[in-house]
DNA sequence: TGACGAGCATCAGAGGTCTGATTAGTCTCT
DNA sequence: AGAGACTAATCAGACCTCTGATGCTCGTCA
């Protein structure tokens, strides 16, 4: 089977001009993907656990923390114990997160716009719907086993 | 904009779930996906160079001098200079690499088959077509400037 | 009360990925 | 011959990502 027959380069290409594209719209309000994803959440829902975090934003937890230790080197959030469960911790962004987040943001979702701007509603339904059901067909039909 | 509406939500999780089931494929074989590209090529095409490598590989020749280095450790792959550009390395499968990669492409190949019973072959070049708009509209009408 | 399981946070380590910069060989054109 | 453009390979550094392992806190249940 040769490479251009396979699903999977086409996703790769794919996504990989979707991270230069978003990569090079957030990179002037000094942050990466990941760090925007955070901080997009984090405004919607101030106080999340970096567990929750991690979730939402579709990585594991560990890597979330690695997000999270760079953010608040670049003083964008902010971490405090919970007050009631001591282990956990509640991260918020700073005005200036907030301020990166909205600079990031605009450009960002003009990423998107555009992308929606090149399809009709109608296609863009099919895609969606066509990349759930590859989704589902990788993730309920495991090939680990024989 | 929420994130479900992003096309890019869909796009990082399908490519996700992707990634983790072409890894769980490959790694029996003691390849990680990656490496598995690289020695896919490497065997159709032995004794290329390392920047034509990366280009197949959708990488950078930075990516490909990491990936390149871990293989050759593992060796799996021999790299020795080209007789007559004396700066090009030639760089060639061992036995033990193609006998890795013999075993990683038949589950390798056996994710790209299940998910392509998973639909019709007209839903499937509608999904290859979508996929290429995208990738064409993100590549040819750049967010740089403004 | 005290043990246990669950969830959170994080360290350790390996690997991949990029941008930026350097070094060196090849080719072409004057 | 020599200048300049191009390509190959690689180092340096930063970030993201995963798996595996650890320690801590909390709630539950015997």
């Amino acid at each position: 089977m040769s490479f251009d027959q396979r699903l999977g380069s086409h996703l790769k290409r794919v996504e990989q001009d979707l991270q230069a594209a978003k990569t090079a719209a957030v990179r002037p309000a000094g942050l990466t993907v990941p760090q925007y994803a955070a901080l997009f959440v984090l405004d919607e829902q101030p106080g999340i656990s970096g567990a929750e975090l991690a979730r939402r934003c579709l990585v594991t937890p560990q890597t979330m923390t690695t997000i999270l230790r760079n953010l608040e080197a670049a003083e964008l959030i902010e971490r405090t114990p919970h007050p009631l469960h001591r282990h956990v911790i509640e991260t918020r962004p700073t005005p200036a997160g907030r301020k990166a987040l909205d600079q990031a943001d605009e450009r960002a979702t003009g990423v998107e716009r555009r992308l929606a701007a090149a399809f009709t509603d109608e296609e863009l339904d099919v895609l969606r719907g066509l990349l759930a059901r590859v989704s589902e067909t990788l993730t309920t039909d495991p090939i680990l086993d024989r």
